[in-house]
DNA sequence: CGACCGATTGACT
DNA sequence: GTCAATCGGTCGG
């Protein structure tokens, strides 16, 4: 089953579930990276809280588009955050990826990051959904990428226990922030506010 | 066109 | 805990 074929049959919510413990791959001139995911987030388009509520703009077109693809954003006149799209095309859902686990290439998101031959915190390599772009080197050319493919690669694994997930509020809202659509793997080291 | 502000981060009191 | 950085998206006039 491909991969759109899978996730276009979940709203945000489910996908947010289903995403955790899923990998992703990004391959650069530099080298090869990948992580797990650990933190999500889900956004869906009867959300105030979501860039798609108020209908489709230039900027949150992904989020309009088939599932299985990446919506990437710029924010805060300096960061980039990546979502995977979900759902049928044509309504916006979509899953924030706000913390990986780094498995491979990690002197290479330690260079992108800054932190090369710096004291850090193993951690903060990707630790927030701002950081694992910016480790990953994800930018505005990665929108509306097709995630089956390279350079950016979306690979689903078995889905986890819902024991083993802890589902709490979402993060850095100023409307609906009882919602609670925000989940991240239990005890992980990576979740970016536990 | 001007003004406001954000699905964040890092530095600092 | 507070706050500046930094700029495109969005909306009001």
């Amino acid at each position: 089953m491909s991969l759109m074929t899978e996730l276009q049959e979940m709203n945000a919510e489910q996908a947010s579930l289903r995403l955790l413990g899923a990998t992703i791959t990004r391959e650069t001139g530099s080298g090869d990276m990948s992580g797990k995911i650990v933190e999500t987030e889900a956004y869906s388009q009867d959300d105030p809280s979501s860039h798609s509520y108020r209908g489709q703009t230039l900027r949150n077109s992904a989020m309009f588009g088939p599932a299985g693809r990446s919506y990437v954003y710029f924010t805060y006149g300096m960061h980039f955050c990546l979502n995977i799209v979900v759902g049928v095309e044509g309504r916006a859902e979509a899953v924030l990826v706000r913390a990986i686990e780094p498995m491979a290439g990690l002197n290479i998101m330690r260079q992108n990051r800054g932190l090369l031959n710096k004291q850090h915190d193993l951690t903060a390599l990707t630790n927030g959904p701002a950081k694992l772009t910016q480790a990953m080197g994800i930018d505005l050319s990665l929108n509306k990428h097709d995630l089956s493919l390279s350079p950016l690669r979306l690979e689903l694994k078995d889905p986890l226990l819902s024991s083993d997930i802890t589902r709490t509020t979402r993060i850095g809202l100023s409307k609906d922030t009882d919602k609670p659509l925000r989940f991240y793997i239990k005890d992980n080291k990576w979740v970016s506010r536990p």
